[in-house]
DNA sequence: CGGCGGTACTG
DNA sequence: CAGTACC
DNA sequence: GCCG
């Protein structure tokens, strides 16, 4: 249980950031809105009429929703027609000065409030006596607040998921999980938490170190608990102030801060009862806890050492898999690397590997990849064969090329491929829509250039035909920011059309990564029923206000789970992005947000590992019993029973894993 | 020497 | 069915 | 192309 002292810290964190501005349907007259003033000010925040960068809060009156708000702020009625940050919090003023007089602290994502309604949400604030330091700095002027802990997202959560959406599920011990500690997390070393892995293969130990010299540095950063937690606190405190210290932040922050504008999905659902029946932790058998609040250690570490019971089921699984070691992100990393010329050259020698498009070559290319998800990860040059040999997935072809590009600088290998044609392949390829066998035919048919492709758009079905034309914006980045912000966006258009709803940002955004390819939103509901219309009504809806703009691919007709993938931009956006919808039935929600969070290679290893266990980890379930035939790999001859899940965690401790968090499933 | 993720949409 | 896509 |  966490002390008195934590949770008061927690209850004022978010009062604490409040920047919030009035909009004139909030208020009566001069005094009523220097009184909602003053509420905010006594809670440590400021407040103004006019929306500034720092605006978090929007103050609705008690009888608009979100979209009357911003359809009088369109008219120029309110806030003298400037448009709030998209990532604000809408809530009423009523509702923020009963928060303020019961000392309970805002539930941060409800972004319809509705006239007088919605009560405060959390546990009761009788008990938390003396919240209201009078002498609280504002938010623009806080430098970093030690009240704040580094579980403050965790508390978000919590609330979260007892909120609106999710009505009095939680057991109070839900926050003490054995969940990792976001400090730990970050950006400096994730790799000196391998070390805490629970295996000690003598090959593998020796390559751990040789890596992991680099993260030596981390030690003392993640040991000293104390200054990295209260640095990623304030980081997520400060969250809608747009600081350019952003790029300094850690990828937990990151998410943490965006968790508190997107995310609305329970640490852990409810099965339906057949499964429930079988259901126990897979972390120690127990029947009235998951994996997820387990209090023993990882299964699969000398201290632990049970075994669920499933066919299949193993107790200790080697470092080898990716999924079982923290992978950062390094191309985040600002500042050069000690091995960036041996990287850009394996990378292209990646590329040309996946431009053949064989089976042989993909495998190839796969490996290189793995191989390079270790390389980018070390601090340390590489000089020699030899230690290019320890790597993991490094072998003898891979050293032997790394002696070249360190002898000589290039690879002879790249030279070769080095044409216009296969540059025009390279280049079609990326094309969204055209894979390797239609950049081949294209080059055959003589084209050359992007241009060619315009000109002759008969030649192309109708995803290629789309791709070309916004080939040049697809290729950007999109900002983390903006991510936000089209995640808002959508966020506000389901939970409009079914309240409901559980929504969650995936893919490299939730990785926490500074920028993304994509926007991958996953979307699951209680009742079967809803589900069967909510995919049709959210991308009908997102078409009507015209968000999304053109679709590469969508689900037809009744399925379980329903996708859709297209391209969309804000009003405001410079660019188009693809953007990925899912909408999946409630009970497979673990295995769908495990999926969608990735990263691919991440999803390979871990479905590997299960295939390895007898197993099959798919975005749907779990299941064991699978029975494959033994020419035909693809046909399946039974699909097993499911493995009933509750939470990501459960998963990890299936597989004996030590829990990842998303921005450590970078690879 | 055999094995390498699992699934879903398009045409 | 092959090709491409999602992570 | 790497690994068990």
């Amino acid at each position: 249980m966490e002390s008195k002292r934590a949770k008061l810290a927690k209850k004022k964190a978010f009062l604490e950031g409040v920047h919030a501005v009035l909009t004139k349907s909030a208020y009566e007259s001069a005094a009523h809105a220097r009184r909602r003033a003053a509420v905010i000010a006594k809670a440590g925040g400021t407040c103004t009429m006019e929306p500034t960068d720092e605006t978090n809060v929007v103050l609705c009156s008690e009888t608009t929703t979100k979209a009357e708000a911003m359809e009088r702020i369109k008219q120029g009625k309110d806030l003298g027609g400037k448009p709030p940050p998209e990532a604000a919090h809408w809530v009423t003023t009523a509702w923020l000065t009963e928060c303020v007089k019961a000392k309970t602290f805002i539930p941060y994502d409800c972004f319809t409030v509705r006239s007088g309604a919605p009560a405060p949400v959390g546990e009761s604030g009788s008990s938390a006596a003396e919240t209201g330091s009078p002498s609280r700095q504002p938010l623009r002027h806080r430098s970093s607040s030690a009240s704040s802990t580094s579980s403050q997202r965790s508390a978000l959560q919590h609330i979260n998921s007892n909120g609106d959406y999710f009505p009095a599920s939680g057991s109070p011990s839900r926050t003490t999980s054995n969940d990792n500690n976001p400090a730990r997390a970050l950006d400096v070393g994730p790799m000196s938490s391998t070390l805490t892995v629970n295996d000690t293969h003598p090959r593998s130990s020796e390559q751990t170190a040789l890596i992991s010299t680099a993260g030596a540095a981390t030690h003392a950063t993640a040991a000293a608990t104390e200054p990295s937690a209260s640095a990623s606190a304030s980081a997520s405190a400060s969250a809608s102030a747009s600081q350019p210290s952003s790029a300094t932040q850690s990828p937990a922050a990151l998410v943490a801060r965006s968790q508190r504008v997107v995310g609305t999905s329970p640490e852990e659902i409810e099965l339906p009862p057949a499964w429930e029946a079988i259901y126990h932790c897979y972390n120690c058998g127990a029947k009235d806890h998951g994996a997820r609040t387990c209090p023993l250690p990882p299964r699969g570490t000398p201290e632990n050492t049970y075994v669920p019971g499933f066919p299949g089921a193993r107790k200790r699984v080697s470092r080898e898999w990716m999924c079982a070691r923290s992978h950062g992100h390094r191309k985040d990393r600002q500042g050069a690397g000690p091995n960036d010329l041996i990287i850009s050259n394996l990378e292209k020698l990646h590329d040309t590997y996946a431009d053949y498009g064989t089976w042989l070559h993909q495998l190839k290319a796969s490996n290189l990849h793995t191989a390079l998800a270790f390389i980018r990860r070390m601090k340390e040059p590489i000089t020699t064969y030899e230690q290019a040999r320890r790597i993991p997935k490094v072998g003898n072809e891979t050293a032997k090329k790394i002696d070249e590009i360190l002898s000589t600088g290039t690879l002879q290998r790249l030279e070769a491929f080095d044409t216009p044609e296969k540059r025009a392949q390279h280049e079609f390829s990326q094309i969204y829509g055209v894979g390797t066998a239609t950049a081949k035919q294209f080059v055959a048919k003589g084209f050359r250039t992007i241009q060619d492709l315009l000109d002759n758009q008969h030649e192309l079905t109708e995803r290629q035909r789309i791709g070309v034309r916004l080939h040049q914006e697809l290729q950007e980045r999109i900002p983390r920011t903006e991510v936000d912000r089209m995640v808002a966006h959508v966020k506000h258009v389901v939970l409009s059309i079914e309240p409901g709803c559980i929504f969650e940002a995936c893919g490299s955004y939730r990785r926490g990564k500074k920028t993304c390819g994509d926007v991958d939103v996953l979307i699951s509901h209680r009742d079967k029923r809803v589900l069967d219309t909510l995919f049709k009504r959210v991308i009908d809806a997102l078409h009507d206000d015209g968000f999304l703009t053109h679709d590469l691919a969508r689900s037809e007709g009744e399925s379980t789970q329903y996708k859709y993938m297209g391209i969309g931009k804000l009003k405001d956006a410079s660019f188009h992005r693809r953007v990925d919808i899912i909408v999946v039935p409630w009970e497979e929600w673990p295995c769908a947000i495990l999926y969608f969070t990735g990263s691919g290679a991440f999803n390979r290893s871990m479905r590997l590992l299960a295939r390895k266990m007898g197993w099959s980890l798919s975005q749907h379930t779990i299941n064991y019993g699978v029975v494959r035939d033994r020419k035909e790999k693809d046909k399946k001859l039974g699909d097993g029973s499911v493995i009933p899940v509750k939470s990501e965690h459960d998963v990890f401790a299936l597989l004996a894993l030590k829990y990842r968090p998303p921005w450590e499933r970078n690879a």
